[in-house]
DNA sequence: CGACTATTTGACGCCAGTCAACACCGGTGG
DNA sequence: CCACCGGTGTTGACTGGCGTCAAATAGTCG
């Protein structure tokens, strides 16, 4: 299990955060003070569950996870992809109940935040406030990438974007670099997330390295001609608003 | 054109939101006061182009409008359908410029919203920004169903599942009935909403009109047995949250 | 070493895409 | 009133990208 604490979370939150506005050490510290308890699941394991009533929101300290739906057919399709920093179903504190699963795909530790304190940070904090909305309207834009994604790309190039995206997000909040980054997925997630077969996704993955574009292997993504990836993908970052503007 | 006012889209999104928790008549004079200015666009134009920085928000008075990308090769995708109430870009609030565009389907008359007037709003009204801040995580909630459609849904399933919604969503701001309801869309937009194109989209209505589930013609929906067209959609309504809480 | 899970590869099938011709419909102008 | 026209819808024949099925290989943990 990871051995990070809450404040590695919170950090990584905060970097995320700060590559698009300020924010203050004192909004930081009423991040920290929000989480309540921290927990760990196991890789693989179903942490929240659709349709239950929630009273806290989770941030996600360590590891990787996913919100996903499945279908009758036993068919599943991964939403987003989380990495640390991300406050997993912060939408959860509007919502009430989640519309869907969060799973763990490595070993994880989240942090609780009991929504009676992310409704005192709405009265109290605004800027903090639009900040943790913003948070989830970039959740929002990746997801609607993800629809551009599947919907019109080509089998190969879904595969390249979701690369490229997770990349970059990693090294905003300080893992990895451009060439080289830790991806702790089955090919059949990947498959999940891309709506793809695990099979097809093998076969892509090939091309990928036999192209000599990039290379997933154990666990980790060596990316070897970053240009001709980005070509590939279409990737346009534009849709993660990494930029500081006051929010 | 239509010949609505902004009083009438406010009240669309006041009765959307009052099916998921109460809002004062304060709070609906609150969200007129914010309408500035009114505009009208044909059906067909683009109404906000992506990348353009944004400092009004704008809603959706009367028409039906769509977010969309286009990719390289011309293919376009569009990520969710907006009817009157619709916020449609309040997440530009945030964003500060669009990651895509937005398109008039029909004739539209929208309302400018100033982005200081919502910063106002959210320092001194906490329950109605988190409303607002609810929308938009309801947007968010509708294109991850989306991502499960387009992903994993079979053709017909993604176009019986997307005449559900919108034939709920119509509902709840008092637009048409179980039964029948108006959409102004052209087989070519439903395929670039499921991810098909529209010869395939053609079929699918033909499979659907001949096996006396529902009909599309002449811009209007007609459903002949609800019952069968969930079970083919895999519809399941929970992710639309309608549901009164307090939020 | 053995059991299990994940990856890889090949052969084959099908759902949806492509291409193309034709029908329909409302609008426009002679 | 009809000829024409552009946009949209409809249909058929054919193609292809990705899915399915299945078996072999590699990696992992006891």
């Amino acid at each position: 299990m990871p051995n990070s604490s809450a404040a590695d979370g919170v950090r990584a939150l905060a970097m995320k955060l700060r590559a698009r506005d300020a924010i203050g050490a004192d909004e930081e510290k009423v991040l920290l003070e929000a989480v309540d308890e921290v927990r760990d699941y196991g890789a693989g394991r179903v942490m929240i569950r659709h349709g239950t009533p929630i009273e806290v929101s989770t941030l996600l300290i360590d590891g990787m996870a996913v919100r996903f739906k499945d279908l009758a057919n036993g068919e599943r399709q991964i939403q987003e992809i989380h990495i640390a920093g991300d406050f997993v179903d912060l939408h959860g504190f509007l919502l009430k109940r989640l519309d869907h699963n969060i799973g763990a795909i490595s070993n994880c530790r989240i942090g609780l935040v009991p929504h009676a304190k992310l409704k005192r940070i709405t009265e109290e904090y605004p800027h903090l406030s639009r900040m943790l909305w913003f948070s989830t309207v970039l959740d929002a834009a990746i997801q609607r990438e993800t629809i551009l994604s599947i919907g019109r790309r080509s089998a190969v190039s879904r595969i390249a974007h979701l690369v490229c995206e997770l990349g970059l997000r990693l090294q905003l909040i300080g893992v990895g670099d451009a060439r080289r980054f830790p991806l702790p997925m089955k090919q059949s997630d990947l498959a999940d997330a891309t709506g793809l077969t695990s099979v097809h996704v093998n076969r892509m993955l090939k091309q990928l390295r036999d192209e000599a574009m990039m290379t997933f292997q154990k666990g980790e993504v060596v990316i070897h001609d970053w240009e001709r990836l980005v070509r590939v993908a279409e990737f346009d970052p534009t849709y993660l608003h990494i930029e500081r503007e006051p929010r």
